[in-house]
DNA sequence: CAAATTTGTTAGAATGGTCTAACAATGTAA
DNA sequence: TTACATTGTTAGACCATTCTAACAAATTTG
């Protein structure tokens, strides 16, 4: 059985093979926040366990079974958010610290009544996909609100960036999921746009915001 | 700050301590199940950190703030029995093993929002004492049903052992903390008791599971 | 292409938590 | 009170996880 070190290794292999497709070992170290040297040899003791593929000098791959585990450590923490959000009353922007501590709980039957308590939810509170009790997951496709057009109207999906700063930010503006906002232009000098929605009659999202913002086009 | 290895020493002592009276090395590795001299060096640790008194061949003593750790941890131990019971549905004989890993989760908010939905319980499923968020624990003063008489009515308060099969059998025989017993007569030789209660117009319980039920006495 | 930069490797060491083997002190009982 | 049993100690080792220092390979860039 894995370590909550080796979790978290893994974890963020597959979470930096998500965003960045091929992932090499200074990224891995760096997303761990360890030394090279440190990572290196943690790889090494992760493929004679048979969970990730690597030869010298060579991108870093996860096997199958490394990629289940993973997919499973991410499917506890998203439900430990989704939990802490809707039966605990935590904001979306408290939740990452303890999810990432409850991840590495081995309980079964704790996970299992947090998602039967929340109705089998497959999406955490930031709108990312939750993985199956197999360890499937099933990619969500929304477009960032950077690439709706003026005149559109679109519904607030997803997040591609939780930070806290970040949800903060969305938090000062009354921006969550399900926010329906109209989009009343874009400058194209600085790809800022500015949007309407409940009771924010204009409010100007910097490219940045836009970016990490996920929608759905609702028409 | 303490690690999960140490709090569990600390809380171990700071258990056999209220078990036992005096605490030696053996009975903390075996509590522990550790090596003697794998306790013993983690005791002049513990020391080190000001946790622990120890001379040699001396009975262990914890300090004032290890004892404060310590009841701490045992607070977010049974805190969470508590919420797993009340909030997550789960029986009484299968909390332990979950509590025993989140009691080392470090979120204050995440036991305080507990503490809330619990109303603020001062015991737990067991009916051991919660200590308050000081560390401070106001120990339960109820009566072993062993020392109770024939004639008296007594109702279930607390458990002195809460292993799973115990906790099993009280269920086989449909005792929960709150039953209200009748005792209706004692065997002299071998202190077995004929109780009655609810649906159980006569139940034999033997002097170890008399002496492992806390009552409280009715008249 | 050659030089500079980035990326990766090896060696060697430290820390926390654990063990076994061997020995020493303390307590109990013939 | 001497012998035996229990309890505790020391020394030395191991594994997981981390580090720094020194060097080597690969990639980028002038």
């Amino acid at each position: 059985m894995a370590s909550s070190t080796e979790e978290n290794y893994l974890k963020s292999l597959y979470n930096l093979a998500n965003a960045e497709g091929e992932v090499n070992l200074s990224e891995l170290a760096a997303s761990l926040q360890v030394s090279m040297p440190t990572a290196n040899s943690m790889v090494k003791s992760l493929q004679k366990s048979g969970w990730v593929m690597y030869e010298k000098y060579k991108p870093l791959t996860l096997t199958k079974e490394g990629k289940k585990i993973a997919a499973l450590i991410i499917r506890k923490h998203r439900l430990t958010e989704m939990f802490l959000v809707k039966v605990m009353n935590f904001g979306w922007e408290e939740v990452h610290e303890v999810a990432e501590q409850i991840e590495h709980i081995h309980a079964p039957k704790f996970f299992e009544r947090m998602d039967q308590m929340l109705g089998f939810p497959t999406v955490d509170p930031h709108g990312s996909p939750i993985p199956d009790p197999q360890g499937k997951i099933t990619p969500l496709s929304y477009t960032p609100l950077s690439h709706a057009k003026p005149g559109q109207n679109v519904q607030l999906a997803a997040l591609t960036n939780s930070s806290t700063e970040f949800l903060e930010f969305l938090n000062s503006r009354n921006l969550s999921l399900g926010t329906q906002l109209s989009i009343l232009s874009k400058e194209s000098y600085d790809q800022t746009m500015v949007v309407s929605y409940a009771h924010h009659p204009s409010e100007t999202l910097s490219e940045k915001v836009c970016e990490r913002l996920l929608v759905r086009v609702l028409e």
